[in-house]
DNA sequence: GACCAATTGAACTATCCCGTACAATTGGAA
DNA sequence: TTCCAATTGTACGGGATAGTTCAATTGGTC
């Protein structure tokens, strides 16, 4: 008669297995990206992205210590790769028409392209910004954008391209909601007109309509 | 020595009680819209919805199904109404700049009226539309809107007030970006910019903003 | 008044789902 | 090697949650 071995052989990952916490990190938050951006917050199940990580649910707790944390990683992480892309923006080199013209036009591209961050922003705003209200690393107030579009209007002002009167926030929200829209509102806008955004040539048609309201909208 | 009654008195509601289907469902949806408005589909609890009813969970059960058959009964409401305001708009009366200025304004002002509309659409979208895809009761394609505005431009074309080349699903969708965004992000502005588009000046500002901004789009 | 279909109430269930207890393993310091 | 703190796996608990069961009540019709 054999008894069972006392210990039954359990298996390691790999004959020698080392710790990587920043990968396991990385792998849960793009994993836990998905599902939020995929299903909300309170849609999001924290078994179904312990279920798609390679590591078990204690990881999540232990990394991030409950669902909400775990949420506001994916948002901090969301906000900070944007302000990333706004810092890239050299608009101090072209003139102000073509300022405009480039900045619309890569924020346009950045929400068409990022329709993750997109989603993200519509969730955080159903929550009424809670989390980014809450949270430490996302800089409050992050008023860049609208100081170097504060720079470029004042240029054109200086140089008489652009008419007097407007307030960089309003070009600001101008932008962003030509860009916003057409991404956050896809679906119910393929369903009740029939119109895929998504499609190439109606990006491309939209894209510089974007371009085409915010330079008329500024222009002397 | 008395008995008690062989029917403990129960209750009824008052002396004589008359069933009343018609309000108990307004009832209902009327609660129901605000907790998926504020918790969106997967965050709003059939409990909760009961208990600020002033009838039982049984009901809503009875009368629309299960909690998808609720939600979509109350976006069907939604999607009813700003269809009578937009068939309430009579542009044709209008010369259009006219025509144009108080589509935009009137567009405006309804979102604003009506933050719950804009989230239920935010959250309809969160959803990628699947509701309004199986909704029977909202016809899915609704091109009145692209009509009128078709209207207007082909008449402003003529007149020759209006440039060429505009689709009228282009001048739409301008129109609803600049009157969504404002409401649907109103929270991650506050928290961003430290502006409450809310408030009464700067939604007036925004509002001059977004008809002047149409305006300088379509005219020549 | 009797009967039936529409409506309603109260308690219940099965499941889902967030979070935790506890033990085990690992890497590195002494 | 030894020991400790940082990690990680397994199994489970407790409460929330959508939806149901079953019977009772009601209003209208004959």
């Amino acid at each position: 008669m054999v008894t069972a071995p006392p210990v039954p052989a359990k298996r390691r990952k790999s004959a020698s297995w080392t710790q990587d916490p920043e990968g396991v990190r990385r792998d849960i938050l793009a994993v836990a990206r998905a599902e939020f951006v995929e299903n909300g917050l309170s849609g999001a199940r924290v078994d179904e992205i312990a279920a798609k990580t390679s590591n078990s649910k204690r990881m999540i707790y232990y990394y991030f210590g409950d669902k909400e944390g775990l949420y506001r990683a994916v948002l901090e992480e969301a906000y900070a790769r944007i302000r990333t892309f706004e810092r890239s923006l050299d608009l101090a080199a072209l003139p102000p028409r073509e300022a405009i013209a480039t900045l619309t036009g890569f924020t346009f591209d950045y929400h068409a392209d990022n329709p993750d961050f997109v989603r993200l922003v519509m969730i955080e705003n159903i929550h009424h910004a809670r989390h980014l209200a809450t949270s430490t690393k996302i800089s409050v107030l992050n008023l860049s954008a609208i100081d170097m579009i504060r720079e470029v209007y004042e240029r054109g002002l200086a140089e008489g391209v652009f008419r007097e009167g407007l307030d960089p926030i309003d070009i600001h929200l101008t932008i962003s909601a030509l860009s916003f829209y057409n991404v956050s509102n896809q679906a119910s806008i393929r369903q009740v007109f029939g119109h895929d955004m998504a499609a190439p040539a109606a990006r491309e048609r939209r894209r510089r309509s974007a371009i085409e309201t915010v330079l008329r909208m500024v222009c002397r």
